[in-house]
DNA sequence: GCCAACGTTGGC
DNA sequence: GCCAACGTTGGC
């Protein structure tokens, strides 16, 4: 099982929004990116991943689930897009900002802290395992 | 709101 | 196939 960062701008898709699509979840829509697109070609069902709020909050607020592997996104007008659907699991016990995760030396190497604007991405074990124990400590 | 970083597009 | 122009992302 391979671990991934979601990154969403609340303003248009939050958690709680996610959340409210309960065990039906959300095609995860609008990538247009190839770098993107391929993490999620990647993905198999069951794969968890880091829900990110970038802009506001700038925070990893949940965990989510891959319930459907990549097919044709219905947003798109090019059959080159494609995208996953997602359901929310569990919101971390505590969220894990952008700025924690920097000022972490264990996440020195993280996508996300080395600025990428990528907005689907790899989390390794080791990362996601740490950011894990961040969120239980951090209380 | 600014702007740096970066991806994409399109002319040549 | 290069690269300038342009658009977008996202932290600050």
């Amino acid at each position: 099982m391979a671990f991934w960062l979601f990154k969403s701008e609340p303003d248009a898709w939050s958690w709680d929004q996610q959340v409210a699509r309960g065990a039906t979840g959300e095609e995860w829509t609008g990538v247009r990116n190839y770098q993107a697109r391929n993490n999620m070609r990647a993905m198999r069902i069951g794969d968890l991943g880091f829900y990110y709020h970038s802009n506001i909050g700038k925070e990893i607020v949940g965990i989510v689930e891959v319930i459907r592997e990549s097919a044709p996104d219905s947003t798109a007008d090019d059959p080159r897009w494609d995208c996953v659907v997602i359901r929310a699991r569990q919101p971390l016990v505590r969220p894990v900002t952008l700025e924690a995760a920097k000022a972490d030396p264990m996440l020195a190497d993280m996508a996300l802290v080395r600025s990428s604007r990528l907005s689907v991405q790899p989390v390794q074990p080791k990362e996601w395992a740490h950011i894990l124990k961040i969120s239980l400590t951090a209380l």
